[in-house]
DNA sequence: TTACGTGCAAAAGCTTTGCAGCTCC
DNA sequence: GGAGCTGCAAAGCTTTTGCACGTAA
């Protein structure tokens, strides 16, 4: 039963126009799971929409980001990467492993649901202290993965 | 009982040479708490050492976070911010409070210890599973500070 | 129809690099 | 003396913006 995809449900509930451009990101996104940057989603969505220039896709990840269909991260390499947030082709709420050597990034949920209590928590503690309203957060780790450690000294 | 300045000690012992503008970068740091752009750094150390360039500061910011005497964040403006680790003049340990419309960054200590018991335990957790040497991480909450979410609808 | 979206080119940051001269050890 | 550091200018990247044209609703 194939209905509507959902990315583009998420446009018209926002009043943003779907427009073949932005069908076309959200496919790209959600085939290809991992952390792209805008370059990178550029690529993929120029392989098949050749007309489709860098500036749209930098426009439209910034607006999805708004609208909260894709999360952006930073991992500081001086340029930031997307992901699909949620729906039936993103992933499950995780963290980061960052290799500060390599760059490589390494998802993990086994331990979330452990750490989203505490964040929960600690999100409504600090609202109610600081007057924030907080709606997200980003937990990464920073170090070295395997194949780095072995080659450093 | 005034003995060398720490950051001093800290050149030394990585082996790198201990100028005059990375003194100047480093006094400045200390006298700065808070989390200063490249270019703030920039400014304000050329108000008392006008002949030191961006550059340097540039290139001196990102030794010092490589041996760890600074933290380098990213808060998503497109730039780097950096802030004195440890040592007497640095603040302890803490997470980040950013709010996503005015940019305001917030600090807080207040339950970082109960956060950080968490945080070693799953640091060591993922240490073994996944092979990964974790030596520092990241906690970020995102939301709408007390003065942006009253001017908001 | 018309407000919104897009492509291209240009510009605007932030950051790094090349190179000649200077400085710390 | 020599390796390492610095300043300046130039270049490199990522990201944004201006504008005329195109398109979804």
């Amino acid at each position: 039963m194939k209905t509507k995809p959902w990315g583009q449900l998420f446009l018209e509930r926002n009043g943003i126009r779907n427009t073949q451009a932005r069908r076309a990101i959200l496919e790209v996104m959600g085939q290809n799971p991992g952390h792209l940057s805008t370059e990178e989603v550029y690529r993929k969505v120029n392989e098949r929409y050749p007309h489709i220039g860098l500036t749209t896709v930098y426009r439209t990840l910034n607006i999805l980001s708004r609208i909260g269909v894709v999360g952006r991260f930073n991992f500081g390499e001086g340029k930031a990467r997307y992901e699909l947030i949620d729906g039936p082709n993103g992933p499950p709420h995780h963290h980061h492993l960052v290799c500060s050597r390599c760059g490589s990034i390494h998802d993990y949920t086994d331990f979330v649901e452990e750490e989203l209590e505490l964040m929960h928590k600690t999100e409504r503690a600090l609202s109610d202290r600081y007057d924030f309203r907080i709606n997200k957060h980003i937990l990464h780790f920073y170090g070295l993965c395997g194949e780095c450690s072995e080659t450093s000294e």
